[in-house]
DNA sequence: TATTGTTATACTCTATAACTATA
DNA sequence: TATAGTTATAGAGTATAACAATA
């Protein structure tokens, strides 16, 4: 319970030379928090490679798809939806705006909000896109059978959709 | 194959008038790297208040870790195991002797590199860590059984640990 | 007064190039 | 020359506070 911040002068180990060790097996490889991050490294890094020649971010993607499900959706909604902050949303909605992406179209009801849509050439590139991602989805799983990438998906969805509280 | 980066003049949608979506069902949750980036967000979220009270950050953790299995371990090893870069390292290691945590030794046999150790201090530190950081795992991923929780590793270890070639 | 979008800012994480000291 | 560690730097991603326009 107390915070053990206080540094105690460093004891010197027994030994006077270090050693260099080769690293194989590993305790953090019980970690899920590890494992998340290198599995997610290692799905992201497949992405970039196969969205390279387009130049689009995980981010880009991810608010071309969601825009394209949800034409009209407001910014707001958008960065609850993708769980992102509010000023990510507009730096977002700027760099596909001035790529002829996607346009904000003022709500006339409630003119504080707009509504977000894609342009043709955003739809046209959305959904090569998701082609795209699909087989870098499964070029990055090699190592799975169709049942077990269908598997991780259920598991990593009933995680991260169970909300206790503070999200 | 060919880049259509070329964006046309952005054709403004039929309607005049946006209106506010309500965003439910997603196809964005097919994504794998959707699904991998939302559960790790979950977990590491659960990971900072765990370790908010000994205020250690992730690297710092796996870093503690990995010197505690393997004591003496090299900068450039380490980089290695954890898969990030050299410069990244030597601020790890540095924020972990400034605490008192862990110490370089210098190699006698090759004085250009540094075995790392843990002290005493970052020994005791360490073992109460991971304990809270398996509770955390826990906390976070409560709606998973056990066996779902074994199978997640499994399937997660699969993914990142088969290397082609890149990484 | 509350909400949508925006600006400004800062902090972390990450990646790269260039330097040093040793080999 | 090659390698281990370091320094400096810059780019993402993320989070917060403050502000403008509108309700």
């Amino acid at each position: 319970m107390t915070t053990s911040k206080k540094p105690t002068s460093p004891e010197r180990p027994s030994l006077e030379e270090a050693y260099p060790t080769t690293v194989e097996g590993l305790v953090l490889e019980e970690r899920l928090g590890y494992a998340l991050r290198r599995a997610q490294l290692k799905v992201f890094k497949h992405f970039d490679e196969a969205m390279r020649e387009h130049d689009i971010r995980p981010a880009q993607f991810s608010s071309l798809v969601v825009i394209e499900g949800y034409p009209g959706v407001t910014q707001s909604s958008l960065a609850q939806t993708l769980s992102i902050d509010p000023p990510r949303v507009v730096s977002l909605i700027n760099s596909l705006e001035e790529r002829g992406l996607a346009m904000r179209v003022r709500c006339k009801r409630d003119r504080r909000s707009h509504g977000i849509f894609l342009t043709k050439t955003g739809e046209a590139l959305v959904g090569r896109l998701k082609g795209l991602a699909e087989q870098s989805d499964l070029e990055a799983t090699q190592s799975l059978s169709e049942i077990e990438r269908r598997q991780l998906l259920t598991l990593l969805r009933k995680v991260y959709a169970s909300e206790e509280g503070g999200d």
